[in-house]
DNA sequence: TAGAACTTACAATGCTGTCAGTAACAATTT
DNA sequence: AAATTGTTACTGACAGCATTGTAAGTTCTA
């Protein structure tokens, strides 16, 4: 005998509190690392306790990843947005995104520092970084592949680094930017090496450092 | 009048316990980031309490300090030896350098963790990633300024950028190889990544991107 | 024989996660 | 419409562990 189940489930209101967390989650992270950042703290900054936001998320690794997964939803960071112009436009949205990133050093610091400490041990967010490397590099490649197209040239090994190296960049000179922000050689960077990687992919020209290399 | 004081100093073999410590607070702290390497650990692989480590080296911020600079001297990364050879060579040695690393993850992982961990609130770190890369940046813009030299070009807009871009692509690029080490496009990707920026500051060309971004 | 190189023991803190309880609320029954 | 009742959203207290650093004592050796 079925007896009439009562069920509620979470209230209006709770959606909204469990962004707030996410975003507290993502400032003190970023701030401190995930290692380094003290569930108190988060707690603290949406006026509750840490028990509260276990309640919410089970565990501090659940919660890390309920984070990254938070800021792709949102349109916090952009550069990965469901829908992705193709050809050209991606590029110069990665650029323009580079620009942007520079008001916003909270989400870029987050970025790099759970991005880098997710390749250690037992890291509860590198199932999400491999994955997430895996779908950016995918998707710069349809783009140069398509600008090859347009242009008559084919060269996958050529498209296959130069995706991966456009994505190291853009990282790679965030970490440096966090270090020295007063350094505007750094913001324009960007710009510059992705234009010289694709060049070198639409526009291929012999190696200045000669051919004898590993 | 002066006493005959009595000195000793550290014992003969202390040096090399010391750097015995360095190299595997190294690889702990490696794998496991600074914030979540534990001394103990890494006594425990000297065969020591982490008492011991503390006697040598005062506190753990010490001892990432002693780790940092441990590993420039040693010749253990050799990206910046103490003799740099100038023009096309420095990139050349980049590139082989990249290689080799593929042999070496523990260093690599280290690097990679400990620089955006660096990053983070109060990192006793800091200080030395800020003055590596600046000086590293410096490195590289001698290199390309002396090629630019020899080929009458002369743009220091272009050479900042360049210098700043080439070493984020090397460290974006170890993160995702650690991310994913049996992705042969990674491990060619410096030196497709080198060659195009070097090849643009001394070769420019339009950028394929529009000239009208930030 | 003083000082170096430790060890053992412990203090002090900080952290995650659990548990029991409480207040508010929403769904059902009366 | 009011009373009932299960559920949600917490709090406070605490267990339990890990971690850094200190202090006192021991052994060895220059």
């Amino acid at each position: 005998m079925a007896t009439t189940r009562r069920r509620s489930g979470p209230r209006p209101e709770t959606a909204a509190r469990r962004r707030e967390i996410l975003q507290a989650a993502l400032e003190i992270f970023g701030q401190k690392g995930y290692n380094n950042g003290p569930l108190a703290e988060i707690a603290e900054q949406v006026e509750m306790t840490h028990a509260g936001i276990l309640h919410h998320f089970g565990s501090k690794d659940r919660l890390l990843v309920e984070v990254l997964r938070y800021r792709d939803e949102s349109d916090v960071e952009g550069l990965d947005e469901q829908h992705i112009p193709g050809g050209t436009e991606l590029f110069r949205h990665l650029v323009r995104t580079a620009f942007a990133n520079e008001e916003r050093p909270g989400i870029v610091q987050a970025y790099a520092v759970l991005s880098a400490e997710s390749v250690t041990d037992g890291n509860p967010g590198r199932a999400y970084f491999e994955e997430r490397y895996t779908t950016l590099r995918g998707e710069v490649a349809d783009a140069l592949r398509e600008m090859c197209a347009e242009r008559g040239i084919d060269s996958p090994d050529t498209v296959a680094r130069a995706s991966a190296s456009v994505l190291a960049v853009m990282d790679g000179l965030q970490v440096q930017w966090l270090l020295d922000r007063d350094n505007v050689a750094l913001a324009e960077a960007s710009r510059f090496a992705i234009d010289a990687i694709v060049t070198a992919v639409l526009d291929p020209r012999p190696s200045p450092l000669g051919d004898d290399l590993p």
